[in-house]
DNA sequence: CGGTGAATTGATCATCATCAAAGGGCGTGG
DNA sequence: CCACGCCCTTTGATGATGATCAATTCACCG
């Protein structure tokens, strides 16, 4: 059984979120809690998929196994996110791997479970079908992204969208190793590096983990500038 | 209304095909066909959603334009695949544009028609997810090819697609531009261009949209051996 | 025929990966 | 408590890959 804190924090996720309270309030009622270490796995990649899981703590990465060794991230989940939901009512294996990047507490909801409940209300497919639909566009995005901007313009992005609506001087933590965020961005760690050199000459620093945006909207512009051309004199 | 063979394709795709025939048969009696000449749009990215599709005949694209004028390609459809049937129960804009690549004729069932569908069968619901999923695993695996394969694999890789099982020498092809191609795979026409033409050196001849590939087998091992490297003498 | 847009080719530059080496932080064992 | 080692990160040098700009060829169609 999960406390008050844990509860919201799930009902934060999409899945949890969409289901009407009785339902969650059920679900939950049967989930155990998991305590992850850093590196642990949460399911591996062809494994027979068996549960829906939201993060309660920590970070839980997806990442893709290819043949060749190199592994790369497809997604980062912070806490307040479900993953996995969508092979719920659908026999077949995960697609992907999922570990923790820091030690991190999930909770762990049995397919069996989600699919007796769907019997009594159909809400449950509808909040699988609205947490799949979310990642769907955020995976449409991604693909946007790797194909129409540059590695800068990929940090770039990463780091405001750590900032938020920041429009002042700010501080932001890369909530993990960079060899991760690299993988994450789909390039090399050294160009990683490079790349955060680079962003210098716009305002950003890195001392670390922390990074400092000196003006959020510059760089936005910059961002936007950019594809254009080279930028402005 | 749909005669047989239209019946038959939209039978084929994913979400229709999901469905129980009686469930099909009366949504699919709702429906009207559209009639697209290339380059027609089906809906753009921004408007609300209304309806879901099925390709009876042509092609379709997905794509996003990016305010820097670039569009990219998201995915292409074939003949017996269905496209945004995600959306069918949220109310949300389509996060991309739809079009014709070539002369195309769609099954349209309004949303509103599948939602009432739902009332009596929640079995639609497990069609849209269905659909939605393979969605979802598509893009996992663009995604991937996009952060570790380089322009030559993803180019080598389509054309393999196309060919098939095919072990011996066969021809295909490309049943759309090549600055479409270019687009889906997330490089410019002239570097597509100059990637056919390296591809020369693994047995691979093109000549207008017929691409020719002398020995599949060696051209796929070349795919997993450029990977660990260049290519052993 | 002439025109229009796609596709190719060339030359050059920016971007990114690779290989190699050197710092730097952190934990374990002495 | 310090030293050592391990791994992450950075930096450097170089080569491969892809983008850009410009010019030309090609195919299709009025």
């Amino acid at each position: 059984m999960l406390n008050d804190a844990d509860y919201e924090r799930a009902r934060q996720s999409v899945f949890f979120g969409t289901l009407p309270e009785e339902n969650a309030r059920s679900l939950l009622a049967n989930c155990a809690v998991l305590n992850l270490k850093a590196g642990d796995p949460v399911f591996q990649q062809g494994e027979p998929a068996t549960t829906i899981y939201a993060v309660l703590d920590g970070l839980i990465k997806l990442s893709i196994h290819s043949r060749s060794g190199t592994d790369t991230v497809v997604e980062v989940f912070h806490p307040g996110s479900s993953f996995a939901e969508a092979l719920a009512f659908r026999d077949e294996p995960y697609p992907v791997s999922a570990s923790a990047i820091l030690d991190a507490r999930l909770v762990a909801l049995p397919n069996r479970v989600a699919r007796a409940e769907l019997l009594s209300s159909p809400e449950t497919f509808r909040a699988v079908l609205a947490a799949t639909y979310v990642h769907l566009h955020k995976l449409i995005r991604q693909v946007e992204q790797l194909k129409t901007n540059t590695g800068v313009q990929r940090v770039a992005h990463f780091v405001l969208a750590l900032a938020g609506e920041q429009t002042s001087t700010t501080t932001v933590e890369i909530p993990y190793e960079k060899h991760t965020l690299a993988a994450l961005l789909g390039i090399k760690p050294e160009t990683l590096s490079r790349v955060f050199r680079r962003l210098e000459a716009h305002g950003v620093t890195v001392q670390g983990s922390q990074v400092t945006i000196s003006n959020p909207s510059v760089l936005r512009k910059m961002l936007e500038g950019e594809q254009i051309h080279g930028q402005p004199a």
